[in-house]
DNA sequence: GCAAGGTC
């Protein structure tokens, strides 16, 4: 029997469905001669420092450098610590299995660094030395899936593609927890004090921003604007030079002849410039550009916006999508009109998806050579019904922009009209013509310029306009906009360079920071590390934030031509360059950078705040401060993390227990130490929570005996 | 108690 191993339970139900009759089993799907078998992500991962013999975060560990990784099974959350996800367990033991039985392992796995990482972290965690073949496709259709099978590579060949996988993932480790323990421990172990190579650029981005705009000295300057008639349409003209102190434009105003100063028709017509615009379509959207939208027009963040659309996944209703890719293939476009169709009937844009069904569609999202792992979001087959707002809401938006992307250019008229009447002004207009795709939402364009004017009436070269008022407008210059979550997004798919162009940006997606998958839990992990706050839609930096990027903002750490560098050289590790180099580069960076935070993080200490215990927490009796939650079953004092010596102690019931009962507990092997451990000095504890009899016990003890006078 | 990466 054949076993094939993919990504995820889709795709593994994708590839069983071509090979005709199935049956499900647990964990697996049996067809004729093939089973089937999934990962859920990365079911292996590198192992914690403890692993090592890295215990607590002490300088002495600095800086940690593995001379060989080992691999761990992905833990979870719980109360009581972190353990092995028994989910994770139990299908790694399913696969375990079937790679026993098998006679050739078929690896699925997602085309790409990642996926290959995916499947070479299971293979090797399971010590399994069978060889193995690659399927290697990006699109899903029964024919791509077909070639794919008949095309198998030999495991081998993507050798290299796993070793810079394996630098990827070993490089963030180094680099991620030696910083962030290096800057923690400098700063007085009080607080978590994270950095990496994705969430420290990001940081920045948002701390330099903040400071550009308060820093931000408005200038001030004039225009002078006229207001003309025509056929009872009025329009508004500005002065085509700005000025910079109101004297120069009280003077061109002064020369304007407007009708008040006795002129019936003081506007010349100098000049009439229509131009036609023509506006693609926007692309298909990828999960970055539907954040973004969802971001805009809901005011939802990145996280929400991808639960939501993941439950729409797990229901079926749209496609994979944590993708990166904002094009469709040509398979996937033959059933482009069939869903089309499906939208007839829906109350927003049923019209417009009636109209589209006749229409020639746009193929601007058409490009198999930009799908990568996954094509862009689209709406699946499945019509749905009785969604929540959200979901709903989530939905119209890819439904939605579908309709967009395969619709009619949008034709603009761009009318120029130069006006003389002591000096020169002009007055801009836009009349849309054609909505094309912008009919499917209608709404207005983005950056709506004010200085626009709705309509302009038909006027001809040398025609004299009455000029039925003027003014003088004071304008200042504008800072660039603080980040919101939409905007960041944007800007970390760029490395925060602005590129407006949608092409552009697609181009140099490839040197991002993060990935479709991370963005929106980077932006999460600043929050809970108290970097940036959400204020409104706006992501402002906290003071600690603000202290954290004024240390590291000119280090390699902070900035996001660090990834740039990276993926240069994984690409080269990719074609057969060579690993040892870039590794020892890492280590070498490793080192430099955790003592220059060791030294410098010093000057933190004083800014990293304690928190304030919650309302109803157990208070520590020797450092006064609220003791750690876990769930509802457990509080323990946090005192080694905050430099008190004393770790204190109650039971559930109130219950004091001694040291010497807690050592009694321990020795009869009544007890289990969930968490931190007992020293052989006897009752010299690192232990916060014990167990006994059954019942959870709060146990706060002196750690060391000279803390103990 | 840490990274970034994947996915339920």
């Amino acid at each position: 029997m054949k076993v094939v191993i993919a990504e995820k339970p889709s795709v593994a139900r994708d590839l069983a469905k071509v090979f005709g009759k199935t049956t499900k089993k647990d964990g697996y799907i049996e067809g004729p001669g093939y089973s089937f078998t999934w990962a859920f992500g990365h079911l292996v991962q590198l192992a914690p420092p403890e692993v090592y013999g890295f215990k607590g975060w002490r300088v002495e560990n600095l800086p940690m450098l593995p001379e060989r990784f080992k691999l761990a099974v992905r833990q979870q959350k719980t109360a009581s610590g972190t353990s092995d996800d028994p989910g994770v367990v139990k299908q790694l033991n399913i696969i375990k299995k079937l790679f026993d039985e098998a006679t050739e392992i078929i690896v699925a796995t997602d085309a790409g660094r990642e996926g290959e990482l995916i499947f070479r972290y299971i293979y090797y965690h399971l010590k399994c030395k069978k060889p193995f073949k690659r399927l290697w496709i990006s699109s899903q259709t029964d024919e791509a899936i077909k070639n794919g099978f008949r095309n198998l590579k030999p495991g081998t060949e993507y050798d290299t593609l796993f070793f810079s996988a394996q630098c990827r993932s070993e490089s963030d480790w180094i680099v991620g927890l030696n910083a962030t323990q290096a800057l923690s421990i400098a700063a007085g172990n009080r607080a978590v004090l994270s950095l990496g190579r994705v969430q420290t650029p990001t940081l920045a981005m948002i701390c330099f921003r903040y400071l550009e705009n308060k820093n931000f000295k408005p200038q001030i300057y004039f225009q002078v604007a006229i207001y003309l008639n025509k056929d009872d349409v009025g329009f508004r003209a500005l002065s085509i030079k700005n000025f910079k102190d109101e004297e120069t434009a009280l003077e061109v105003l002064k020369k304007v002849r407007d009708v008040a100063s006795g002129d019936a028709a003081g506007g010349l017509i100098q000049n009439v410039e229509v131009k036609p615009r023509k506006e693609q379509p926007p692309l298909l959207h990828d999960l970055s550009s539907l954040q973004q939208e969802a971001n805009k027009r809901k005011g939802f963040t990145a996280d929400q916006t991808l639960s939501l659309a993941q439950t729409l996944y797990e229901s079926k209703l749209i496609t994979y999508p944590r993708t990166g890719s904002r094009y469709i293939g040509e398979d996937v476009l033959a059933g482009i009109p069939q869903l089309i169709e499906n939208l007839e009937h829906h109350p927003l844009f049923g019209k417009q998806a009636s109209f589209l069904k006749t229409a020639k569609l746009n193929k601007r999202s058409v490009n198999a050579a930009k799908v990568t792992d996954h094509h862009a979001l689209l709406p699946t087959e499945n019509v749905p019904s009785g969604l929540s707002p959200d979901l709903q809401a989530v939905y119209d938006l890819i439904a939605g922009r579908m309709l967009e992307a395969f619709h009619q250019e949008c034709i603009k008229e761009l009318t120029k009209i130069t006006i003389e009447s002591g000096s020169l002004f002009v007055a801009n207009g836009t009349v849309i013509q054609s909505p094309g795709w912008r009919s499917v939402f209608n709404q207005k364009d983005d950056e709506k310029e004010d200085e626009d004017n709705a309509t302009l009436p038909k006027v001809s070269k040398d025609e004299s306009l009455p000029i039925e008022k003027k003014e003088v407008l004071e304008k200042q210059t504008k800072p660039k906009a603080l980040y919101n979550e939409a905007s960041l997004l944007k800007a970390m798919e760029t490395s925060g360079k602005e590129i407006e162009d949608e092409e552009l940006r697609q181009a140099m997606k490839n040197s991002g920071l993060g990935t479709p998958a991370t963005r929106a839990s980077i932006i999460e992990t600043l929050i809970k590390r108290d970097y940036i706050k959400r204020e409104k839609k706006l992501l402002l930096p906290t003071e600690k934030g603000l202290a954290v990027y004024e240390l590291v903002k000119d280090k390699k750490i902070a900035q996001a031509e660090l990834t740039g560098l990276w993926e240069k050289r994984l690409e080269d590790i990719r074609t057969g360059g060579s690993v040892a180099e870039f590794k020892n580069e890492i280590r070498e960076y490793t080192r430099t950078i955790t003592s220059e935070l060791l030294e410098a993080g010093r000057g933190l200490s004083g800014l990293i705040a304690e928190p304030e215990p919650e309302e109803g927490a157990v208070i520590c009796p020797h450092c006064k401060k609220g003791a750690l939650r876990f769930g509802d079953k457990a509080v323990s004092c946090n005192g080694y993390q905050r430099g008190c010596s004393f770790v204190i102690w109650r039971t559930m019931s109130g219950k004091q227990l001694t040291d010497s009962q807690i050592m009694e507990l321990i020795e009869k092997g009544r007890t289990s130490v969930l968490k931190g451990f007992k020293s052989k000095a006897g009752n010299s504890f690192d232990a916060s929570l014990l167990l006994a009899d059954g019942k959870v016990h709060f146990v706060f003890a002196p750690r060391t005996e000279e803390a103990k006078q």
